[in-house]
DNA sequence: AAAGTCTTCATACTTTCGGGTGATATTATG
DNA sequence: CATAATATCACCCGAAAGTATGAAGACTTT
């Protein structure tokens, strides 16, 4: 995860490293049509700036998006799971967590998971101690409060 | 509501374009220096294009964080209301709705509020019934989806 | 004044939940 | 191999939740 995290920020740093050495470039060119045509300097200076500020803005913009995207979705995921650890919260708990928190009854999560009745209140008993509670709307504000729910 | 942000909007566009004004100023001056020190218009070119990339890279961000912002708080105060009022739900409803999200029993909303079980039940029943669920754990959900909690 | 809404409460009944205990099979883990 | 962890299921019992119906007082609207 910090692998995937620290080669993505290499990535688009390069990405803009590129774009801003394309268009000093690009650049370079249209001064020879400055001297061709005329224009004055000043002009050009404007031309500059509103670009590199365009050019600034949707940086911003999308670096933001990006950094906005990742604290909703990959931070949860680590400190998911290591808050399951850390509380002792199974695999199979975590399904039943999560059907709970559809709304759904202890009769449609034993279906929705092919299993008995019996067996969906004894992983929901397990949960609900090590979660510390004892209702199931409890159990729901709590894992939201942790983050191990959404 | 849209009065405010049609006024914010132009503020922070005036407040844009100001800077960008003063730093035209600036530049013409940084431009005298440059005169006056021999530097080459490489190096001038180059400058203005990082000084415009960095103000637009922070307005970029400074523009994305007012509109998250206005988003996060301002649409749901104007939805919900609107939304209870739709769906008929009663103040007092409303109120048993949030107890009941906090993870509290009927008996401890009803000395919550100072009413007996036998009300709360009755408030429930109508509560779900106009959000068309059978369980206090599927009002929750359809409540946070509808964005009456938060 | 009559009708409607909101809030309150009651009774009776059925269903669901939750706690407690115990058991068995499988799979890791040491 | 033994022990621990996980997943599965069963039974019992009390508490909580939910449904249905009725009703009474306060308040607003027509």
């Amino acid at each position: 995860m910090a692998n995937n995290g620290f080669s993505t920020w290499w990535l688009s740093l390069a990405f803009y490293g590129l774009s801003l050495g394309l268009l000093m470039v690009a650049l370079q060119f249209s001064r020879l049509r400055v001297f061709l045509f005329g224009a004055s300097e000043n002009w050009y200076t404007g031309a500059i700036a509103i670009l590199f500020a365009g050019v600034g803005i949707w940086a911003g913009l999308t670096w933001n998006k990006r950094v906005r995207l990742e604290s909703k979705v990959a931070s949860p995921l680590t400190s998911r799971s290591t808050l399951m650890q850390q509380l002792g919260i199974t695999p199979r708990e975590f399904e039943v967590l999560e059907h709970m928190a559809k709304g759904l009854s202890n009769q449609e999560i034993a279906q929705s998971l092919f299993v008995s009745l019996n067996t969906v209140k004894t992983h929901l008993s397990n949960l609900f101690s090590k979660l510390g509670v004892q209702r199931r709307t409890q159990a729901i504000k709590k894992a939201k409060d942790l983050g191990i729910l959404p």
